[in-house]
RNA sequence: GAGCCUGUAGCUCAGCUGGUUAGAGCGCCAGGUUGUGGCCCUGGAGGCCGUGGGUUCAACUCCCAUCAGGCUCCCCA
């Protein structure tokens, strides 16, 4: 009787054995920059209630309108949590985190969900790392991020990237930047795409972002937003730049560059990769001074980004990095005989003992296949027992890269291979 | 959510305008070497040709639907 097949849901991945060594290393390099800038980890549930993620995101935004995947039980209604900022802010409400005193600095890593139609690139999970800095106002702050998220790359040794820097104000900035731009596009209008059409009411802003063909002589010509920063916005912007100029943080100006969450204020930035097809953000973030109070907090300053780890290993692939490799196996026992498979069974944990990755063959097989076993798994040494090594004492030694075989004592053999590593 | 392209062994792919038992390389298993890997030789296993319908005497080859992947749009990490 044929039974059903189970695969993943559309846009879901596994992540096989052959991978591990390359997320792996990636997450320690990220461990290790965060340690260093003194990012402490946060982890949040997987499941947050949707009220939060709608109220922090923003009810109108293409996330929140139709992305979520979210489920009710009982009175609650959860959401897998499509981005990290909105529960870490409402971790650091919940457990006061204010009252600490003094800014918190947090980083996450972990999955999240997006019901949205999968690409290169775009997939329903798939993972983040990203930062907050939560509590101050000041510009250094900003500084602190990007420096942290482009350290990351940096390390990775993926330098063939562009920063894209602009400000999108604060709230006053913003609504009257909105008007000008609604006073610009309203004569254009007919001429224009329809998604743009659709946006000149709820997010004139948007439409700056628009690839439609149609769309972009007219947009060409609007007004930036550089045109309407309060002198409060414009000073912190101007600080951000000279910032970055004096630690030699390349970046371009891009007055046309809009994120898609509703809770950003003043900076915007967003690191590109033109290597890794249209889905070509490979991180984004910036300022979102209202969120903490919108979610239920004192009225709290803060800055974050977030990226994708998949984009950045495609990146990563595209520019040849070879990130990490599978450890090699140190010791493979091949044994030949039952009394020889029990001295293996009761022999392995010496080796692990030492802290020498060891294993043996579980199937039963021959010599042969054993040894090929060994070969496959790129074991540095082959411990051979059989009837003759029980009986004198002495257990052989290969070297599977010179094919060296030696008689050792076990004490004399398990010290050799500990002092070769 | 929209448009277009693709879907043949574990992997990468071949299979002419529909026509008898569907192929290759790599990988896997075994033997050549009854105590031994990588090279070589020999043999073998493994595919109801993504799935479900339809057209036809006949479909892996044509049509429709569906699922999955890709590209673009949308959006974003």
């Amino acid at each position: 009787m044929a039974v059903k097949k189970y695969q993943t849901h559309h846009g879901m991945h596994d992540l096989l054995p052959d991978e591990i060594a390359t997320w792996q290393k990636l997450e320690s390099i990220i461990h290790d920059v965060a340690d260093r800038h003194h990012f402490k980890e946060i982890r949040t549930p997987i499941l947050e209630p949707t009220e939060l993620i709608a109220r922090g995101i923003g009810q109108l935004t293409d996330i929140v309108s139709k992305e979520m995947f979210s489920f009710e039980r009982g009175e609650d209604q959860y959401v897998l949590r499509p981005e990290g900022t909105a529960p870490v802010a409402r971790a650091y409400v919940q457990h006061s985190l204010h009252q600490r005193g003094g800014s918190q600095k947090l980083f996450y890593i972990g999955p999240f969900f997006r019901a949205e139609r999968p690409q290169k690139g775009r997939q329903r999970q798939f993972h983040q790392f990203g930062a907050e800095l939560i509590g101050s106002p000041d510009p250094m702050a900003d500084i602190e991020i990007i420096s942290f998220m482009m350290d990351i790359y940096n390390e990775i040794g993926l330098t063939d990237t562009s920063l894209k820097l602009n400000s999108v104000g604060n709230p006053e900035s913003r609504k009257q930047y909105k008007e000008a731009l609604q006073d610009y596009f309203r004569p254009h209008l007919n001429e224009m795409s329809e998604i743009s059409q659709n946006r000149f009411e709820t997010n004139p802003m948007r439409i700056l972002d628009s690839k439609e063909k149609e769309d972009q002589p007219i947009i060409e010509n609007a007004p930036k937003i550089a045109d309407y920063l309060t002198p409060e916005s414009q000073a912190h912007f101007d600080k951000v730049q000279r910032y970055l100029d004096q630690l030699g943080i390349p970046y371009e100006l891009d007055s046309r560059l809009v994120r898609g969450l509703d809770y950003y204020t003043e900076t915007a930035f967003e690191l590109i990769s033109d290597q890794i097809g249209s889905q070509d953000a490979l991180g984004g973030g910036g300022r979102y001074d209202l969120l903490i109070e919108e979610v239920g907090g004192p009225s709290t300053p803060a800055v974050g980004f977030a990226c994708g780890i998949e984009r950045l290993l495609l990146a990563a692939e595209a520019a040849n990095l070879q990130l990490g490799t599978s450890a090699p196996l140190d010791v493979y026992i091949v044994t030949r005989g039952e009394k020889a498979r029990e001295w293996a069974l009761n022999n392995l944990s010496t080796f692990r003992s030492k802290r020498l990755r060891t294993t043996m063959n579980f199937d039963g097989k021959s010599m042969k296949a054993q040894m090929k076993d060994a070969d496959r798994n790129a074991a540095r040494y082959c411990v051979i027992v059989g009837d003759d090594e029980l009986e004198t004492d002495r257990f052989t030694l290969r070297d599977m890269s010179s094919s060296e075989e030696q008689p050792y004592t076990f004490e004399d053999l398990i010290h050799t291979v500990a002092n070769s590593k």
